[in-house]
Order: C-alpha cells, then sequence, then structure tokens
DNA sequence: CCATCTTTGTGCACGCGTTCACAAAGACAT
DNA sequence: ATGTCTTTGTGAACGCGTGCACAAAGATGG
C-alpha cells in the first residue's frame, strides 16, 4: 500500500468503515469492465475475484451500502456501477489543481485516469517564472502568485502536491487558507493541516523500501535452520556481519 | 495511502508486525534529517512528533527491533538511522528495472528518491522500438524483448511496472517467470502472482476517489439534522436526488 | 552513595477489520 | 403451489493494531 490516511483517525464516515471505502474503487473498476463487456448481472465470487478480494468481505462491504444483490442471482452491474459512483462522489464534477509541475507534476497532468472519472484537471501551478503560460498536457502552467484566485475562481476543493519536499508544506498551507479540505500529497514530507482537512501521502520511496524489507527477509531464509525455505534464491551475496553488526551508520540517507 | 498490500495476508515477517514496517521509513526521513542538523540523541516524543505518529506507537515500534534506546535521555540518532537501515535492507544495493517508459515511468526514472535510498535504476524497459536506445533520465531504453536478459544479468529482483493496465499482467508474468520477487504496480489491474512474490500497488486514481468519498461527506453535511457540522462549506451544488436516487448508471467509468 | 527526575519499554484493554459458516430469501422448474 | 437450488446478507469469533498508563532503568546532581 502506497499510502496511509494521515488524519482522521479511521472514524467510521457514515457507517461506512474506512476499509471499506478503500475497496470501493477496486470494485468500481471491475464492475466497469464487466459493464464494458455487457455483462448484466455477477455474482459476489466472481467479482471478488476480479477485484482480487475475499468474497465475504467483498458482501459486508456492499452490505453497508445496501441491501442492492439479488440471492440466488446477484448483482446487477449496471445498477451497482451507479450507487457505488454516487457513493464515492463520482457522480459530480471534481475541480483539481496541480502544484509543482515537475516530472512527477507533468506525469500527473497526462494521467489519463483522472479525467475519466469525474476528476477535472482545472489548472497547473509552478512557482518557477519561466514555466508561467507554457502548456502542459494541453493546460498553460500559471504562477504560484496566484494560486488563491485560482482556487477561489474555480471552486476547487481537491489539491495534489507535487513540489520538492521543501516547498510543500508552504504550498499545504496556501492551499488549506484558500479552501482546499482534501489534499494528495507526493512529496515526501509529513505535512500538518487542521482538523477537517483530508491528507493522503503517496511515497514512492517508501513503497520501494517496503519491498526491499520482505526482498531481505527472502535472501535471508536460506540462513534460518527454521522449516527451510523452499528453494531459497541465493541471487545477492550477503553483506550481513552477523545478526548483530554493530557498526555506526554509513547511510547516505 | 495510496498502497495496499495484495499477497503476504500480514504475516509478520519476522516478528516485526507489517504495520510497523511500513512505518520504518517514515522514521528512517525524519531521523536522517536530524543526523544531518548534527543532532546526536532523540527523544520517542520528539521523533514521534516529527514523523506525525503516537510516540506510545514509535516505542512499541522499535521495541520490535530490539532495545536501542537509553531511558532518561533518548535514542543516539546515527545508531538508529544504522539499525533501521540495516532491518529494511538498505545497507546493500538493491538494482531496479522500470518497464513502461511513458509519462509516469520517465518520472520515476527522474525521481531522486530513489537513488538516494540504494535504489539504482538498472534499466529502463519500453515495448515501442523507438524508444529503445533513447537515453531517459541518463540512461538508455531497453527493448521489451531482452527483458529476461536484462534481469538475469543485473541481478534484479525488484520491478516497477508502470505500462498500460491491458499490459501489465503479461509483462508481471515475464518478470516473475525472469527472477523478480517483488513488484511495484502503478499500473490500475489486480496483479495476479505466484506465491513468493510481492506486489505493492500505487494507484493514483483510488486515492483521488478515496478523498472525493470524504469531501462529499464534508459537504453534505449541512443537510444531516445532527450533531449540525461547523461551517458546513456549501461549494458545490447538491447533485444528490433524496438519499435513495434510483437512476440508473450514467457514470462514463 | 543516595535521591530525584526523565524517558524508555511494555502489560493491558479496547476497537476495527477479517473470515467462517449458516440461515433467510428469492429464482426457477415442475 | 410447492420444492429445490443458488446466492446473498450477517451473527459471531478471532486476531491485529493502537493507545493508555505505569513500572523499571538509567542519568544527573548533591
Amino acid at each position: 500500500m502506497a499510502t496511509g490516511r494521515t488524519h482522521r483517525p479511521a472514524t467510521r464516515s457514515r457507517g461506512i468503515p474506512e476499509a471499506t471505502v478503500a475497496r470501493l474503487p477496486l470494485y468500481l473498476r471491475a464492475l466497469t469492465a464487466l459493464s464494458e463487456r455487457s455483462v448484466p448481472t455477477v455474482s459476489s465470487e466472481e467479482l471478488a475475484a476480479a477485484a482480487g478480494v475475499n468474497s465475504a468481505k467483498l458482501r459486508k462491504d456492499f452490505s453497508y451500502l445496501g441491501s442492492y444483490g439479488t440471492r440466488g442471482v446477484g448483482y446487477d452491474v449496471e445498477y451497482l456501477v451507479y450507487q457505488i459512483s454516487r457513493e464515492l462522489g463520482l457522480t459530480q464534477d471534481w475541480p483539481v489543481v496541480i502544484v509543482g509541475i515537475g516530472n512527477l507534476g507533468a506525469a500527473l497532468a497526462n494521467y489519463g485516469g483522472f479525467a475519466s472519472r469525474g476528476f477535472r484537471v482545472a489548472a497547473l501551478i509552478d512557482a518557477d517564472p519561466a514555466m508561467a503560460g507554457k502548456p502542459v498536457a494541453g493546460i498553460p502552467v500559471q504562477h504560484t502568485d496566484d494560486l488563491e484566485q485560482i482556487i477561489e475562481d474555480n471552486g476547487v476543493s481537491i489539491g495534489v502536491i507535487a513540489t520538492p519536499a521543501g516547498a510543500a508544506q508552504q504550498v499545504c498551507d496556501r492551499l488549506v487558507a484558500a479552501g482546499v479540505t482534501s489534499i494528495l500529497n507526493f512529496a515526501p514530507t509529513v505535512l500538518s493541516v487542521p482538523d477537517g482537512v483530508d491528507v493522503r501521502k503517496v511515497d514512492l520511496s517508501i513503497e520501494l523500501q517496503i519491498l526491499a524489507f520482505h526482498e531481505q527477509r527472502k535472501a535471508g531464509e536460506e540462513a534460518t535452520p527454521d522449516g527451510a525455505g523452499p528453494a531459497a534464491v541465493t541471487r545477492r551475496e550477503s553483506t550481513d556481519q552477523g545478526p548483530d553488526g554493530d557498526v555506526p551508520a554509513v547511510m547516505p540517507a
């Protein structure tokens, strides 16, 4: 998982558990694919397989939304697509601003997955004056000075931060002051926001580090006299200096 | 949270809970910043604030690694940086391949956060013959045909998939067959992998949808006769057609 | 050497999330 | 109308993660 909710300590939003909300987009995607293939109904078992989850979990998730299934038959695909879309708020238009148009910001601006689900890139904002006016993904980049005005003019409530870490908190503060109440943060920093503002974090480096942890564990399984992991892959040389190497830090960070 | 572990159902890897592992990179980042400012020691309270977590949680997390603190004083910054780095496997070199060099793939290749933490971009791979040989982030793009050879030559065990959704599973299968055992997936698809392979997913569109859900909830709080949410922002027109609108699906998906 | 003060490490309780297993509900055939 | 068969919806048990609150440990000063 590349994210971690920051604020809002798992408070059930309206009877719908946070964990369920996080899976709804997954179901929606699977259902949309079925819809395009004109499949009329689907069972919890089939849909669960397509979404990569347990079928009991899926049924319980849907039970929070209401009783939308038909026993003995399954769920009506089109109807469920609509219900989930409505629950997620995707039946309305969400203008979004992206702040920080570097490599990542530009990639996000070009990302098709946004526009296709009710999210409209209302503006691109960057602090570099040289960027101003230059079009990225067909949208002219605007300068940070006009941030507040842009937010207000477009009624933006969702902001995406793709700036360097050093600028993120400052940008965040300005977004919040201008009325933004939801932030998707790609900068590798902990943002502090007032109550009522939601922050979700996407950190590429953290994801890789978690993978590295598990990878190291797999590689080290050859040594454990334990259950003897099946066919331990010995691909990399062991840099270990014993289980308690006391060498002082050398990591560049 | 932009991620969700797919495989490996929360199995404690070696006494260290999955949730703790996911926070270690966060602590490491905060500690690195302290180290650069030459701060010798730090208390659990201070470090927790910097990492944005509860101090009791932080102490419990560290207790899984061992007793690295000194009561009455706190934790030695340099020592802790080393211990966490070692635990995460960052004291060794991790060659990584990125498959799919579009907007996102190119942005990832340029992303500095990788190289700075022991992750080395060993190769960039794309299916478009026109891309072959063209340098991105100083690294020449290679063709998909050579995928297996590249994995083997570089001893790669971590792969990043940034292809379109349609190609992801196929690329995944080839990566796994070639020996990759950890995958970071940016494509909006559920990947199926054999046991022993870890997949982490980063899905930008899902993150936005989760934010939209909470945003909608905030906006709709004006109507609830309940506790009367403080100063409900009435920024967007209510598209609601009653709490149980029975309109058939219209979403484009 | 003793007293005091700070901070760690953890026992414990609580709540959320997951999963099993089954009763209720409806479709469908006869 | 009745019986069978499929699939939903959910009660209940279990396990993980979180946070409180405190005892143990060590530093520091007299």
